[in-house]
DNA sequence: TTGTAAGCGTTATCAA
DNA sequence: TTGATAACGCTTACAA
């Protein structure tokens, strides 16, 4: 590894001259001609700096910490801190990660992280919830994944799928396709996420002109009696589509369309919402999946934490993107992304589809 | 944070003093009585040192690197993350995670993780698989992840599943629950799997006196070729039983089921391996799964990869616990940990059902 | 047995 | 403009 004192000795100037130089400080210190051969030679020996010792000055070390307590129980985990390592790479940032156990090694974890002088914390949860973020980090640059400390405005900044415009989506998707007995297999545990996307279902239904028909809405939990209740749907309601709450519910959807001789893509229709991706790699591709937006609220977050540790906020604009366009009906995976950006002091405004939140 | 000179100050030593007795190199330079005042004191003042300040000197930073691929595109990516992090940690370190291409953008992440002084590198695939390593790590301390890199014990140290011991033991789980006419669900691409874990079926079969019917194996890609094929196989040969190798293929067997009014667990048997996990979340837990050691090659490659950079041998008793009991039959999930650790110029050994090469 | 000081590679201060 | 030099917090050679 080639250093500074290498750079100067070679390009004629003082250690004090490349410093600046190579950090565009040079204006009023540096001669400029003295400044682009630096630069040069610093190229050409191929220089760069070491991160460790500009740390140990700067007590600044561009490395962000992604504290999970749960890395592996859920298949999505992997995306969200694919998101977010994109995001720190590009921005030119190291991404430490930990996992807790929510307990005492979380306390651990977090003052290793801070030893190691890490700028920033990403706290991630594996779906929607209200979550205190730990005392240890009070003070420390956070953003909050996939949760809210449920303070609102006045929290941790988070980052969290609006699932009402999934709902919404899923359930206009099933009836652009034509569908008209549109059924809505949710989740009987309590969860953030129920209540929206099931709202998102029923506002879609309303501003296509169609009839909400209960009969049509069911919650279930799993095993046989979900199985059961799945089935009495079937019979007594007759849906000509389903929009499942995730892909555990869609499994007992696919199951008594067999049992009764039915293809789904065929003689019904089925969005689901999750990526188990079970489902449309074995099936034909129009019933089809919704993914949540975990690569985008790990690649959202992390933007929006090193725009907290850098003091400059995100723009607006950087955050609508993430709102991807409606996929033709005969795409073989429409997937959308839903994903909002709530920052303290940030007013909402409805965007796209999706909803962003603006400082 | 307190640093070595204010605990030198407050115990009334040298740094030099300090720095010896809380690396425990006292021995010969600080009175015993003077290196237990310091590590009181250092204690007392919640001293811990500056792992930067350290790595500066020393040029070793106790970070690893994991470098991987396609984070994203696997669910089993977290586990292996997560097993890697918890060794990590066990051991002092701190992970560095990072997601490449394959290409550029590979070199580039690897000068990075140098450049921030990693002391070695995991090289993580998803799927086992020849797979060099790219140039970049030769000379450095590396462990190859769910793939070889083909040159055997004289290439990098790596950590595969024992695929043998797996179609072995899930085979064996069905014969154990009474199952006679067990069929095998393959899958027809070209994976170092696919051969593997169809020979442990066809040895548990031979070790228990049945039977190997060839018309009850067959291999299937997807769709509704596969979906067929399954469906002959049901009409055909008549299994009582099916090992799949994995949920996808699993898939199918729960469809011709549903088709024919057969319930799995009840009229069929069925296990599969895998995690998608939505089989065994969705259904009784007897048709069950076997997961692949996803956690335990995360875990173990750290540890041999931290056993390679510390320079003493990962001793053969540490693996052996990789390998857990066989679970009950009556067990909710039953699953079997299978993983084998093998390094340059080791030995084979055969050790309670899974492989264990030895140094 | 103890402590002083050099050095790791930067950035920042300050005198020239 | 320029370039010594101190400082960041630690380890370690070496002198006392």
């Amino acid at each position: 590894m080639t250093t500074i004192k290498e750079v100067a000795e070679k390009a004629g100037a003082s250690v004090t001259a490349v410093s600046l130089s190579l950090n565009h400080r040079e204006n009023g210190h540096v001669k400029k001609e003295v400044a682009q051969r630096i630069r040069r030679t610093a190229k050409e020996l191929g220089y760069r700096p070491n991160p460790l010792a500009r740390s140990l000055r700067t007590s600044r070390t561009r490395t962000i910490g992604f504290i999970s307590e749960e890395i592996a129980t859920t298949p999505y985990a992997g995306k969200m801190i694919l998101g977010a390592q994109d995001a720190a790479s590009e921005l030119g940032y190291m991404m430490l990660l930990v996992n807790t156990d929510g307990k005492g090694k979380e306390t651990d974890e977090i003052a290793a992280l801070k030893r190691y002088g890490t700028d920033g914390f990403l706290y991630a949860k594996m779906y929607d919830r209200i979550s205190s973020v730990p005392e240890d980090l009070t003070g420390c640059p956070t953003v909050l994944l996939d949760a809210t400390d449920g303070r609102g405005k006045d929290g941790v900044p988070f980052i969290v799928p609006d699932e009402v415009a999934i709902g919404y989506d899923a359930t206009m998707y099933l009836i652009r396709a034509g569908c008209r007995r549109i059924a809505y297999v949710g989740c009987s545990e309590p969860l953030i996420a129920e209540p929206l996307r099931r709202k998102g279902y029923v506002n879609a239904l309303k501003d296509a002109g169609l009839e909400h028909d209960p009969s049509l809405s069911i919650q279930v939990l799993n095993n046989r009696p979900a199985l059961k209740a799945v089935e009495r749907l079937f019979d007594d309601a007759r849906p000509d589509a389903f929009f499942c709450f995730n892909d555990a519910r869609a499994w007992y959807v696919y199951e008594a369309a067999a049992r009764r001789g039915l293809t789904v893509g065929q003689d019904i229709s089925v969005v689901g919402v999750d990526n188990s991706r079970i489902i449309s790699e074995t099936f034909d591709p129009r019933p089809t999946t919704i993914e949540l937006p975990h690569y985008e609220m790990g690649y959202w977050g992390a933007r929006k934490l090193i725009s907290i540790i850098e003091g400059h906020p995100l723009k607006p604009a950087d955050t609508t993107n993430t709102l991807a366009e409606m996929p033709p009906l005969d795409a073989p995976c429409p997937v959308r992304i839903h994903c909002s950006i709530v920052e303290r002091g940030s007013v909402t405004k409805r965007k796209n589809g999706g909803t962003v939140h603006e400082a």
